[in-house]
DNA sequence: CTGTATCCGTGAAGATACTG
DNA sequence: CAGTATCTTCACGGATACAG
């Protein structure tokens, strides 16, 4: 990732380019309000996503695994049972979205005509 | 927050999905982050952010303003004069994201080492 | 000063099939 | 059930040159 030159040390530009780092990815964002009602297994998680194909969901819970915001428990059994829970950085982190998400639910009809809008404009 | 999901109504998972929708890309967060400190031109933007193309910051600017998250004025001058300001719509935006960038910038340098050792490995 | 116009490399995301 | 393995596509972002 290429660093912003400006404002503060550490590789990113601003808090919010740091915190943004970790939630980017499409599905992402859902994973972790998902995991805030507790810990889900793979199963339950892929069925309320709904629409991402396993290599996807995958590639993202790992990434969310790697930066320490969300924990996979294997349970060695046979058959498989895995489950992914929030840490307590994944948790202040989902904690420090729920602003946005409101702004976001608060906006949603107007943030959807914006998007309609445009995407089919020429 | 909302406990589901899958496309509720506006085409939009969550009300997270939404605002994210406006603030994806890679120098949108910092274009926000500076206009909140009021009105600022063109040039200003660009020495501000620092390492972005033009052809890539104006492309963003343009997301943003048919985003209706900020305006755009062109005062029609020789030599050209023109500046950019946060929208009402961007303004609450941009006060939803300042829980996420304390979040940030408390958790900065956590964030870093787990970023920078996740990014050296092979 | 404030942009346009091209060309291009990269990687994120999707479709599909297969496995322990 | 919980993943892996490939193959493909395409939007994002970057470099450079040029224009009003």
């Amino acid at each position: 990732m290429a660093t912003h030159p400006q404002i503060c040390g550490d590789g990113f530009s601003c808090g919010l380019d740091a915190a943004l780092h970790l939630i980017s990815g499409k599905w992402k964002p859902l994973i972790l309000f998902f995991l805030r009602d507790g810990t889900k297994r793979y199963g339950e998680l892929k069925r309320s996503i709904g629409g991402v194909s396993d290599k996807v969901l995958i590639q993202q819970l790992k990434d969310l695994e790697a930066h320490r915001v969300l924990a996979r428990t294997d349970y060695q059994e046979v058959p498989p049972r895995v489950d992914y829970a929030l840490t307590p950085l994944g948790r202040s982190l989902a904690d420090a979205l729920v602003p946005l998400c409101s702004w976001g639910a608060e906006n949603m009809s107007e943030v959807a005509s914006i998007v309609a809008e445009r995407d089919t404009l020429p």
